[in-house]
DNA sequence: TTTTGAAGTGCAAACGATTGTATTTCCAGT
DNA sequence: ACTGGAAATACAATCGTTTGCACTTCAAAA
């Protein structure tokens, strides 16, 4: 049953040549004569050889693999993202590894130490949510494995990332509302782990500033991201006297179990109460009453800008002096629906 | 500045001692005394030391790497059918290289040959809307690599599949909508290509007429599924003089498409059109009118099962007689909003 | 005829680990 | 003290390919 595949040896066999012979024609080079590369290069046709990458990846000590380790596959904003990856790393040649933290440190490291032992050439990480120590992800240097860090980027020194600022597009949220008169706008924060440089928040206050609304720090309320934790976060907004008119939420998903929730209390969604968020996923174009207004985080282009610096850090991994670290801001864009 | 890694000789130097012994002692064979076992595996702690995967899966002809090719990771139905496969695939040390189809065959077959360069193991596959024939496919077995298809599985013999009956949820679903007084009811369906076995169409007839209900196959049109493609298959049935009140969609874009286009020509969701789809994605559990009810084609346990038969696949590939064909059939279920 | 050098090939090592088959060690039984 | 044999370790082949170097041809130049 299990018949071998054919190989180089056996293409050198048959004509009586030499195993290098063979490698030599198949490869084009100068020195092998043109009556043995054709000859060479019928016989594979028909054996229908295709190398054995494995042995090459072996010997080449390089596998043409990038490693993906995100939290969620289901994310459509990760979905995006990972688009992205595949299709630059595809296009120069390389193939995708996958795997998911579900924000979960122990699972990133378990999938981090098979992609070390499959000898990715260069790693793409958004870490989870748990994620406070990287020096699982340091250990990697060790083996040459380059990484760069995208969406969920850490907050450390020396890495080299892509992701996308939020700090100005918070404050065109503000703008946007207060421009409509919006003088109460509440804030629902996603968990403090995940508020890398708060960039949302920082946003915020300086919206407020310029718009000369005064902080009121009860219209700030956090979520862990669960509809039930959204729910509480939302409940405590709208329950207060004073209730703010507009919400921006983390996130589109945020967003929409907020705006679920406030329906289910009877309130108008975008006349009693506001709202906009952040990512502007392709699914709130679908809603009867969208967000007012998403900022838009580019997941995909993040992804291809990521993967082109990995591809960048992977092939200049010969030169002696390493690239210096870089990090690649993009802009973000508050989208009016 | 490229460090070499450490390797299994290099343990053997440092103790003076035979590269065998080290690799035994790392596999706690049986026949290496307790000494040297600690002593080894200490160092081997010391040194960092990693065996090379690559070398390993070239000597052993095997690489736990599991291919997935389907049409596009960006649409939530296939993301989840890939967060099942790589979860199943993880749990069994196996990992998961990805590519994406676009719907393009030319793109299939190219993957495919990158899939069978990298030597994976076995291979998932949900066809791209243009695949007709097969034959990239069946040129893996030559190469001994299994494949499974699933979700869009093509519609051949001696193939092993995984995928979800729509028959007789389509025909609830006419139940559903009959009972509810609906007489005339609309039905988008999709490309031809797709619409494997038909069994949305079939159960479509069969409800009908379980209902009493006469056909009218001009509640029958046809959507690419675009969002262009779709407005136009709406308009198709609501530009009739008696236009349905209900209409069966596609799959859940369809059906958002379809809702939003209906909006926009003054339609009430629900009140003058209802809507019931396939797929019951998670999204439209966020919409203020989803559709009124939704067939769950359960797109995670299909990359589950899937995964699972292609490891049983991959596992017993030594063995003398290949496994028997086996196509597993998912029942789906109509989920009322 | 001998020399020379390019063109064409072959040899063999290397990549890192596994594993069947020696070979050594060393203690117990005689 | 000698031997048998188990326990522990070493040797070497192997997986498929690439590649530096050495070797053979053979025709043209001397």
């Amino acid at each position: 049953m299990e018949k071998k595949l054919p190989t180089i040896k056996e293409i050198a066999n048959r004509l009586n040549i030499s195993i290098s012979t063979v490698s030599r024609a198949l490869h084009d080079h100068p020195s092998i004569g043109l009556r043995t590369k054709t000859q060479v290069k019928k016989l594979a046709e028909e054996l229908n050889y295709v190398p054995n990458q494995t042995a090459i990846f072996f010997k080449q000590g390089k596998t043409f693999t990038i490693g993906i380790v995100l939290p969620n596959l289901r994310e459509e904003y990760f979905s995006l993202a990972i688009s992205g990856i595949e299709e630059t790393a595809f296009e120069n040649n390389y193939i995708a590894l996958i795997g998911q933290s579900h924000d979960d440190v122990e699972r990133e490291k378990k999938i981090i130490e098979t992609m070390k032992k499959h000898r990715v050439d260069g790693l793409l990480v958004s870490i989870s949510k748990e994620t406070s120590s990287l020096t699982h992800f340091e250990e990697l240097q060790q083996y040459n494995i380059p990484v760069v860090y995208f969406d969920r980027v850490p907050d450390a020194p020396d890495i080299h990332s892509v992701w996308c600022s939020l700090y100005h597009s918070s404050i065109s949220a503000i703008d946007f509302l207060a421009h409509k008169g919006h003088k109460r706008i509440g804030y629902i924060q996603g968990p403090d782990t995940l508020t890398i440089k708060n960039e949302r928040l920082q946003g915020y206050y300086e919206g407020l500033k310029k718009n000369k609304i005064t902080v009121d720090e009860s219209l700030i309320v956090n979520s862990d991201l669960s509809t039930k934790g959204t729910q509480i976060a939302l409940e405590k907004l709208i329950s207060q006297k004073n209730r703010p008119t507009a919400i921006i939420a983390f996130n589109d998903y945020v967003a929409l179990d907020a705006m679920q929730h406030a329906r289910s209390k009877k309130l108008k969604i975008n006349k009693d109460v506001c709202f906009v968020s952040y990512a502007n996923l392709p699914i709130t174009h679908y809603l009867e009453t969208p967000p007012l207004a998403s900022v838009e985080q580019f997941p995909y282009e993040q992804g291809i800008r990521a993967t082109e610096l990995l591809l960048k850090l992977i092939e200049g991994k010969s030169k002696l002096d390493s690239f210096p670290f870089e990090n690649i801001v993009l802009k973000s864009d508050l989208v009016i629906h």
